[in-house]
RNA sequence: GGCGGUGUAGCUCAGUCGGUUAGAGCGGCGGCUUCAUAAGCCGUAGGUCGGUGGUUCAAGUCCACUCACCGCUACCA
């Protein structure tokens, strides 16, 4: 059953370089959409940046340039990024495109003229050297903790959206669709956050006075006032498919699916729920929510020095080495480590061992054994029906957990039809058969079964490791497979041609020696 | 403080409605094999399922308490 299917990256804060967060938010969403696309739905994948608000202006102060510069540079370098590692984005959407302001003012008018923003004056603790107000937790002795010197009272009016009005809605919604925030341990911290929220009122600021900031879209109906992050945000969602009345607006938004860091679990599961039910769209079908990336066992960041470059992994290890660590080694949902020793150690067992060996294997003996060409096969027994079997399991597993977002356990599922189809060549010793003019035949229906099964085991990768997937089917002689594919009838047992010409190939994923196995070597070497 | 999460073999994790001898992958160890990227296959390692006390014919799986770590309560994927 084919049809529409829209997914979303968050759009990322023009402050930094594309780390190892941003690109496992980037990398699993292009491989959920390179799914779907496989399985015959019409997709539209959405990621971009977001660019207005109070950090921008700090930092292109620090680099003595406009925010408008900073905000192209940085927005320029995630997008440069992702044409580098081969994200299939539809569109990249920037919070300063023009017809993103369009909606967000379209939206702030409508929002405003149903009552829903309201104007209200308060009072905080104003720091002149921070040029905001501050929080509890940004003073200490009653100083700021950046400047140490004292806040000042002060008021001010701002805007504020009335999301509470909508909290009664959302609970019911949240608890009659269990897996719309997901997975449960997130729906459970909205609920939470919901009871917290009606005790502070359930208010949303939603604007700054151009006199302090300046940098962001101006409120339709206060030329005084800027919008401040979420209605900016959260409505990209929205302009990118074309709202309010683009050709498939519709199509796509029945179908959304949002994928978001822990960090932004609030504004996704609390704030644009109500922003959509104020203006009378449905909520996204899933939020999706991942954890943390930590690296060598610490958290990300800047003083650390451990952001993990993307482009440099590419350098040292292979693009698809690195995509496929982040997607098989993170369990949806919880945190993770990485270290260069666990995505060595995965990429020589998973892709050097296991797949790129099962290709080399098969590929060599097919040109040995059969000419290079895919053989004929005889009889199916039950060592051959047992992979058949595999790869049926193969092909319904991956569906599911893919469209439960877990490519880790999808992972798992090729990697088992891989494991079967090296068990079912230790059984068949198709080299020792080949040696008996009376195997023949077995020798023949052995190879079928593993071109076959190598087929489909890469078709199933696709869209995880798209360029080793494609050049799987390329050695199988059928180098336009991709193109035509629909899953899951493509994947069914017997879709590879007799006769199919083959081609072995370099190591599809070269081992990688680590320093210790090098000494080893280099020692046995020596004598 | 409140709320939530996690704690299962050396490492990373599965364990659905409670039910036969608690699982997988990786690593380690032993063996087989040579088609293949010194890859593969087979076998194995015996973990008080954080702790204590309960409920039950039966608990990793439910309840209470408790310890450790983490998260949220604060606009950085």
């Amino acid at each position: 059953m084919s049809g529409y299917f829209y997914l979303t990256t968050p759009i990322y804060y023009v402050n930094a370089e594309a780390h190892i967060g941003h690109t496992y938010t980037t990398v699993l969403c292009d491989t959920i959409v390179r799914y779907r696309r496989l399985c015959g739905d019409t997709c539209f994948f959405l990621t971009g940046s977001d660019e207005h608000g109070e950090k921008v202006l700090e930092v292109a102060r620090r680099r003595g340039e406009s925010p408008a510069q900073t905000a192209e540079y940085f927005s320029n370098s995630f997008l440069r990024v992702w044409e580098e590692i081969g994200i299939s984005h539809d569109r990249f959407i920037r919070t300063t495109d023009a017809d993103h302001k369009q909606v967000v003012q379209q939206i702030l008018q409508r929002v405003y003229d149903e009552g829903e923003i309201r104007f209200k004056e308060y009072e905080g603790l104003y720091c002149v050297g921070c040029e905001r107000f501050l929080t509890d937790r940004d003073m200490l002795d009653g100083l700021c903790r950046d400047h140490e010197r004292a806040p000042e009272p002060r008021t001010e009016a701002n805007y504020f959206f009335d999301m509470g009005a909508h909290f009664s809605w959302l609970r019911d919604y949240i608890e009659q669709n269990p897996d719309f925030i997901r997975p449960e341990r997130y729906k459970n911290e909205v609920l939470a956050m919901l009871d917290e929220e009606t005790g502070l009122g359930g208010e949303l600021c939603i604007s700054r006075p151009k006199s302090r900031l300046d940098w962001g879209i101006e409120l339709p109906f206060d030329t005084d006032y800027v919008c401040y992050v979420w209605f900016d945000a959260l409505i990209n969602y929205l302009t990118g498919i074309g709202y309010p009345d683009g050709p498939h607006f519709q199509d796509y938004w029945s179908n959304c699916e949002h994928v978001v860091g822990k960090d932004i679990l609030k504004p996704h599961g609390v704030f644009w729920p109500t922003m959509l039910r104020a203006i009378g769209l449905e909520p996204p079908r899933h939020v999706s929510v991942h954890g943390y990336w930590n690296v060598d066992d610490r958290k990300v960041s800047k003083s650390l020095g451990n952001m993990i470059d993307p482009l440099i992994m590419r350098e040292k290890y292979g693009f698809e080495a690195f995509r496929y660590f982040l997607l098989r080694d993170m369990v949806f949902g919880q945190d993770s480590n990485f270290s260069e020793d666990a995505l060595v150690r995965r990429i020589n067992a998973d892709l050097a061992n296991n797949i790129g060996n099962l290709v080399s294997r098969t590929l060599n003996m097919t040109g040995r054994f059969a000419g290079g060409l895919v053989p004929e096969p005889g009889a199916i027994e039950i060592p051959e029906r047992e992979v058949i079997d595999a790869a049926a399991t193969a092909v319904a597993e991956v569906d599911l957990r893919m469209r439960g977002m877990r490519p880790q356990r999808a992972l798992e599922s090729i990697l088992a039809l891989v494991d079967a189809t090296n068990r079912y060549l230790e059984l068949r010793e198709p080299w020792k058969a080949a040696k008996d003019p009376e195997l023949a035949d077995t020798v023949s229906t052995t190879l079928h079964t593993c071109c076959e099964s190598l087929r489909i085991v890469a078709l199933l990768l696709a869209a995880f490791l798209p360029v080793a997937a494609a050049e799987i089917l390329d050695r199988l002689g059928l180098g336009d497979a991709l193109e035509t594919a629909v899953l899951p009838a493509s994947a069914e047992w017997g879709g590879i041609p007799v006769g199919s010409p083959t081609r072995k190939g370099k190591p599809l994923f070269p081992r990688i020696e680590t320093a210790g196995a090098e000494d080893a070597e280099s020692k046995d070497g020596a004598d």
